[in-house]
DNA sequence: GGGGATTCTCAGCGAACGTTTAGGGTGAGC
DNA sequence: GCTCACCCTAAACGTTCGCTGAGAATCCCC
């Protein structure tokens, strides 16, 4: 299958996470597997962001002190030094700056407490892009660094996401979603009226290195229909041979 | 009936603890672990305060003069002078502020004993951070300062926490909590509607030098559940690969 | 209307996740 | 010093989730 993804303006595709002055949000990706963060870098300017990445610890907080980020997406095991290490040289600096922790799941449990109760927060490896960036707004939300986003709430049609308790509405009732669905369904939320192929799909909801067909996409998209188009004005489109599009319903 | 809720930012999560005047409370920490002097400064500006660290006793005193603060974290274990000596001093320029100290477990006795008296207050470490920020506000609420937060008493639905008589009713049963299980509570309905990680719980409820595995939370939420929810409409539910919610019944 | 491709539905499997129970260690109170 | 309550670990169990594969249904084009 091919996938004619249009031309898109980052700019207008979502309206732009910038800062209170206006400016584009900035972003640092530190890893050492330079292939991801290209990726992550590379979706984060497709968001409309402005990123720079590293791929040591030294380097970071070089680059932390000249582009003087408001977020850093970190991964806790660097060449050099580690993670938390380059967390306490960018607070130095910039005491505001939020940090994503980028950690392996079979990390020998290297908990660290109060990473999640100052406010930063950590997703673990392989992870979803969708889930970063959700990850992300969340952090910028809290820090009120950014500017409200119409906030935790996404709306479309009579159907309402809310990040925040994970919870999901139609016309007033309640819709249990599992993880994947509700990642699905934020997807098309996030990007209403819009054609999303069945790859572009994969690739923003899926964990980065699933290697499966886009067969699963088709069978979530049914369970989704399920659950929030069944005995409703349907929402979520096929639209033959490019993929599917969410809609509200009078129109 | 849905639900709208407004868009949430740390000072509208808790309603800011705040001074008469509006503005946001100040707190000094002072401990020379600078790791764990910054998480607790971390943990305090996501609650909204603003927050200087210094790391020893002369520091602090000078600290105190410019920063003016309206509560202090003081750990009595300070490489140059004792913790006591820098409460007076800092008492010297600021009669009125609110000390907290943080002491070593076998500490307590000589050192501290009559501190509570003067309407001061101590932790003990390792300690929770909940239990630090439940301390600080009622260091606060007693000492006039801040502005109430609608005093001692949470509310979900029909369940009340009183954190002064540490009594927990549900429909006016009384319902007998273990320390560990009013803390959990307290956390859970101090974040009504809001889905916490397991991380996020042991970051805030247990000790900070607890080494332990997320199987804990699952343990003591199944103890809650039991004490709380059994028989009852339940409140607290589980958000696969999520975590957890404490919710209101109707809704 | 027929053929072919695409999409949807259903059943089933393995694995991850969450819950519960039992048991040991520790500290507090008597 | 003894007991009891509490906190945590470990292990077993049951459930749910996520994915695969096959077949049925649908749509589009000729």
């Amino acid at each position: 299958m091919n996938d004619p993804r249009p031309p898109e303006s980052p700019s207008t595709r979502h309206p732009l996470m910038t800062r209170p002055d206006g400016s584009p949000v900035r972003a640092l990706v530190v890893d050492d597997e330079t292939s991801l963060a290209e990726v992550l870098a590379s979706v984060l300017r497709f968001e409309g962001w402005e990123v720079m990445t590293a791929g040591a610890g030294a380097e970071a907080v070089k680059a932390g002190r000249e582009f003087r980020p408001d977020a850093v997406l970190l991964d806790v095991m660097l060449p050099d030094f580690d993670g938390l290490e380059v967390m306490r040289r960018l607070r130095a600096d910039n005491p505001d700056v939020c940090v994503l922790f980028l950690t392996a799941r079979d990390a020998v449990e290297d908990r660290v407490a109060g990473i999640t109760a100052g406010g930063d927060d950590y997703v673990t490896k392989p992870f979803s892009l969708e889930e970063v960036l959700a990850r992300l707004r969340g952090l910028l939300r809290r820090s009120g660094l950014a500017r409200a986003q119409g906030g935790e709430t996404l709306a479309v049609g009579d159907m309402t996401l809310d990040e925040g308790a994970r919870e999901v509405r139609r016309g007033g009732d309640l819709i249990e979603l599992t993880a994947t669905e509700f990642e699905l369904l934020r997807y098309f939320m996030r990007n209403p009226r819009r054609v999303l192929s069945k790859p572009q799909i994969l690739d923003r909801v899926w964990n980065y290195d699933f290697g499966g067909q886009a067969h699963v996409v088709e069978l979530y998209v049914s369970y989704l229909r399920k659950k929030i188009d069944a005995g409703r004005e349907p929402m979520i489109h096929t639209v033959r041979g490019v993929g599917y599009v969410l809609r509200p319903p009078a129109s």
